[in-house]
DNA sequence: TTAGGGTTAG
């Protein structure tokens, strides 16, 4: 046999796609050299790190597959791979077959403390405390389990399937923690909401380093404790990349959308160069507060940035522009994409589209995915899914429910019920609705029995209504939502006793409804407007806008108030007073104040816009010739030319 | 040529 040239390990490391790595292959494979086991071992490695997509871990498997003796790298490598893959699963069946191995005569592969530390993270990945407690056993037997690298990873892992006291045996028994090991328990007293631990063990710690504070400002981030966050940031003289993520991360993710905005820019201020990671956070800010101006300026600096080529940049971005409204500009990141796009951006743009009702072209985009060779998930069936379901596609959307376990072997979640209960329910055929929750193979949810009530609500099926609402007050009896819409269902019919029954029920036992807003972006400020009356300020300025539109709209506009969402007993009259000061509507007023007339009015509100006001919006873009965007709490609404995209089917 | 703790979009 040819000895292996090991330059040709180089060749390897300039690869970046599955088809320069075949080349190498198929050229290494003719003089006899892909056997070679540096040789192998490397472009195994090439496959599962570099590359990392599911064909060329697909392409990897099969040429190990082929190999007489794959050595301990080898299988570690694919573990390692497939552990961070759609399929950890995989990571197990190879674990077993190294483990079965090392049983046999000669001197076969055996696991050393690489392959628990690789395998031992599917477990986590997956969340599977069994698996994770089998090899945890396997570990001892090895005599590894109180090797410093397998233990944290252990600690980890417990941490992820949410068993602290397991993590704190392991952590206990190890010999000579490190700042590591002491990191990875501060994370699981955090990962496990235990808050007062985590603070104990803090001050305990015989040393620390920057990532123990960045796990105290994450813990305390993700407990929604925003003020303890920014204390132990303030606290630090010195402050990594990380720390500010962490922090910017935080602010978006608890609804603090300025100081997210405002850290990132502090960041840049003192010359802390930004990672991936904050561009992400900051944008992710932008998309749900529907910051569209912002996002514009981000866009710009990303444009001129190192992160031009960041396929996770871009997607963020993109999600971005389509969560603020401007469905084009996600669709033109999208289309110009110079990296590969993966399963997010695909996804991303999907759900965009269908946001939008812009349903064919999110079908076509499924169906392109699809032929690029990149694989859905779940979640993109959640986003076709969900498109069909506010087209009306009952038919399409069956099939896609079907597709996705019958050709890409995914087991429909409780979200993906959830879509299907939509489907019917939204389509008015509540009793298919009602007998598919019936049959559901998992247990319905709150969420699957509100999904249903809010059906109830749109097609007035008081009967159907009463049903699940029996089912949501066991379990969840005090969600405020469901019982705002059960009254809803009854003031349209005009039981006004039951509405006042279960007004007297929110009254005694100090139950609030969400109030309303509807925020607008002028001037790259945002205002933010709630119902009802408030004269200061800006509002005055949109009372007395929107009570000219109204004397406009009614002379010529042929509007009529449908007060049918109206809730309370009272005379027509002031049921037309009450949905005349809704809280989008005073937005749209403002906008056409503020803003220059060849621009779209974008407004965000956090519930779903009603029916008087979807007629409102579609008459003033008419008669003021305005585009106006509304995104509510479960799509958009593009109103254009007297008429709205959703087709009045929402 | 492989690891463990801190931040990551749908």
């Amino acid at each position: 046999m040819i000895s292996a040239d090991h330059s040709c390990l180089t060749l390897f490391n300039c690869c970046r796609s599955l088809t320069s790595v075949k080349q190498i292959h198929a050229h290494l494979s003719k003089i006899g050299l892909d056997v070679d086991p540096l040789i192998a071992g490397k472009l195994i490695l090439q496959c599962c790190t570099a590359i990392s997509a599911s064909l060329a871990l697909t392409y990897a498997h099969h040429f190990f597959g082929c190999l007489k003796a794959p050595d301990t790298f080898m299988y570690n490598t694919l573990i390692r791979g497939y552990s961070e893959s759609q399929s950890p699963g995989c990571s197990f069946e190879l674990f077993n077959q190294l483990n079965r191995n090392s049983g046999c005569s000669g001197s076969p592969p055996r696991p050393d403390s690489f392959s628990f530390a690789f395998v031992l993270k599917a477990a986590a990945n997956m969340s599977s405390f069994r698996a994770g407690s089998q090899l945890h056993c396997q570990a001892f037997l090895h005599g590894l389990d109180a090797h410093l690298f397998v233990g944290t990873t252990l600690i980890s892992m417990y941490a992820e399937c949410g068993r602290r006291n397991s993590a704190r045996r392991v952590f206990d028994e190890m010999p000579q923690p490190n700042v590591v090991a002491w990191n990875a328990m501060l994370t699981a007293c955090f990962r496990c909401s235990d808050l007062e631990d985590a603070r104990a063990l803090f001050e305990r710690m015989p040393f620390k380093n920057s990532a123990s504070f960045n796990v105290q400002i994450s813990g305390f981030m993700k407990a929604g404790k925003v003020e303890s966050a920014r204390s132990v940031f303030n606290s630090l003289g010195l402050k990594d990349d990380v720390t500010w993520n962490t922090m910017i991360v935080g602010f978006a993710q608890n609804s603090y959308f300025d100081e997210a905005l405002m850290y990132f820019r502090d960041m840049l201020h003192m010359g802390i160069r930004p990672t991936e990671v904050s561009l992400i956070g900051v944008l992710s800010a932008c998309a749900d507060a529907g910051m569209l101006v912002s996002a514009k300026i981000l866009h710009g600096f990303v444009e001129k940035s190192w992160f031009l080529e960041n396929i996770s940049v871009r997607n963020a971005l993109l999600d971005a522009y389509s969560k603020c409204g401007d469905v084009g500009m996600a669709r033109s990141v999208f289309d110009h994409m110079t990296v590969d796009r993966n399963v997010i951006s695909w996804t991303c743009m999907i759900s965009g589209l269908a946001m939008y009702g812009r349903v064919n072209e999110a079908i076509q985009l499924f169906y392109e995915m699809e032929e690029s060779g990149v694989q859905p998930d779940r979640i993109t069936f959640i986003s076709i899914l969900y498109a069909c379901s506010h087209a009306g596609l009952i038919e399409q959307g069956h099939s896609y429910f079907s597709k996705m376990k019958d050709v890409y072997g995914l087991d429909p979640g409780i979200e993906h019920y959830g879509c299907m209960v939509d489907l019917y329910g939204r389509a008015g055929k509540l009793a298919e609705a009602y007998k598919f929750v019936s049959q559901m193979p998992i247990e319905p949810t709150d969420t699957i029995w509100r999904t249903l009530l809010g059906a109830c609500s749109i097609h007035g099926n008081v009967h159907l209504a009463q049903r699940a609402r029996e089912k949501l007050m066991v379990l969840d009896p005090n969600n405020s939502s469901d019982r705002v819409l059960l009254s809803n269902i009854y003031a349209v019919i005009g039981q006004w006793k039951d509405v006042a029954a279960i007004r007297n029920s929110m009254s005694t036992e100090r139950m609030k409804k969400d109030p309303g807003w509807s925020m607008i972006e002028v001037d790259k400020l945002a205002y933010k407007f709630t119902a009802g009356r408030n004269y200061s300020g800006f509002t005055q300025e949109a009372y007395e806008k929107l009570g000219e539109i109204m004397s406009r709209l009614k002379e010529g506009g042929g509007y009529v108030p449908e007060v049918k969402s109206v809730l309370h007993d009272i005379e027509d009259e002031e049921k037309e007073g009450s949905v005349a000061l809704h809280s989008e509507k005073l937005a749209v007023a403002f906008g056409l104040k503020r803003l220059h007339k060849s621009k779209t009015i974008h407004v965000m509100k956090n519930l779903r816009i009603c029916k008087d006001c979807h007629e409102f919006m579609k008459i003033v873009s008419q008669l003021y010739d305005v585009d106006i965007v509304v995104r509510d709490r479960s799509r958009f609404h593009s109103f254009k030319d007297g008429s709205c995209s959703c087709k009045d089917y929402w």
